[in-house]
DNA sequence: CAAGTATATGAATCCCGCT
DNA sequence: GAGCGGGATTCATATACTT
């Protein structure tokens, strides 16, 4: 399937992209969350608020809003994302705990009918004393306007399990796991379009193309653009009948 | 361990108990949800949007109010239950994705700390065609002040699974299922006690007596306190050591 | 090759001390 | 006194490695 990957901030390429282009949005924007005090979530580097890894991955922008810029921002990226979606499209946004109400606010006010929260479950996440783990992301979705369910007969879980990637196959600080992703784009219909404004090291367009659907992507950090371009051009030969 | 059943509005009673007196609150109170309209929501009973059993189970109160109306309400609530709560107590609150956001605000409006939200998950629940299933239901968390986790080193799940208890066992419209309660209630530390505003068939306190914790509940619909009151009853009796 | 053992890590949180 | 950053804590899980 094909696929288009943009260099670029998010907003700025988005609003160059025609109405009506894309059928569905999956993305995983980044969180801004990550410590008590404002000071902590707007002033350290996404690396030092979310790993403790010392090496390797490079750091990501766009990760030091305060509350009310973020939403500010969120609404903005998802109202561009709705105009480029097609009538009965559908989104998918990931988000954490501290981020979800602001979440669900930006989402409906872009215009998207909010329809429910699913959850990703990462079972090797770290537990902590006296307290509930923190071990679901959460899945805001919704569509433009009634689904057309003829479109996609397809019936979904509102639960996803996976551990983020080890090792080699880890890309990116904030990855996600392509089983779950592969689930995730198949609510957009076959040979369909899939938008990821944050593509980062391009996970959701492999699973889009995984699964026969194109994609289009935008990523602004070049080291990220970089990976995702490569594993994108892996994942183009990927035969789907294999 | 010895109980408290109070039969009458949740707000009155708790107007009457004293400051201090509960270690956590754990409550899976009416979400006033299911419908699509304001309409909908506000007029139809409890049973008519929860089940589509025909027969059996008395409906509840409580669950007609507009969003608004219901944030204010469970303010309400959650403050006076802060109040009944020692400071490093602790909450878990029941909800639906759809008043998820609203819950949040009036749990922080009423002072206490959010710390988290883990997920319910239902195996059993309804497949919706192109749709992401709505399988979770949503536990927002938090404390009084900051949690002593000296006083309970446990680590707890962030993820639950368990179906509603179907049959004869089937005593509530929107009963939770017992060993889910047996998990959460021991974020109350040994020997403390739990409250439910709104103990509906009395799983929650259920819990609370086979785990080692006192229970103090508020029902105000006079068939369920009768359900309640005979479960307790039974469940007092439960040896810990057996 | 299956099963058991060792090791590394996590979109975390908190305490503590320095600025 | 508030802001800021470093570092310890902790165990289920995944992976690598050994028996």
């Amino acid at each position: 399937m094909p696929y288009t990957l943009h260099r670029g901030d998010a907003l700025r390429v988005l609003a160059d992209l025609p109405d009506g282009s894309v059928d569905a949005l999956v993305t995983d924007p980044p969180y801004n969350s990550g410590g008590r005090t404002s000071a902590e979530r707007t002033t350290r580097t996404a690396r030092s608020k979310y790993t403790q890894e010392k090496a390797g991955l490079p750091d990501f922008d766009g990760d030091n809003k305060d509350q009310r810029s973020y939403g500010r921002w969120m609404f903005e990226i998802l109202q561009e994302s709705y105009r480029l979606t097609r009538e009965g499209g559908t989104a998918i946004v990931f988000i954490d705990w501290r981020q979800l109400p602001t979440m669900t606010d930006s989402f409906q006010l872009a215009g998207w009918t909010w329809r429910g929260i699913a959850a990703w479950h990462k079972p090797a996440s770290r537990p902590q004393r006296g307290r509930l783990k923190q071990s679901c992301e959460f899945l805001v979705w919704g569509s433009k306007g009634p689904i057309d369910a003829s479109r996609n007969p397809l019936y979904l879980p509102g639960l996803y399990i996976g551990s983020q990637p080890r090792g080699t196959a880890r890309k990116h600080i904030t990855q996600k796991p392509l089983d779950v992703m592969r689930e995730l784009v198949t609510l957009c219909p076959p040979k369909g379009t899939v938008l990821d404004p944050f593509a980062g090291s391009g996970t959701t367009g492999v699973a889009a193309l995984m699964e026969g659907r194109s994609f289009v992507g935008v990523e602004a950090k070049e080291e990220y653009a970089d990976i995702a371009q490569a594993r994108l051009r892996e994942a183009e030969q990927y035969d789907l009948a294999a």
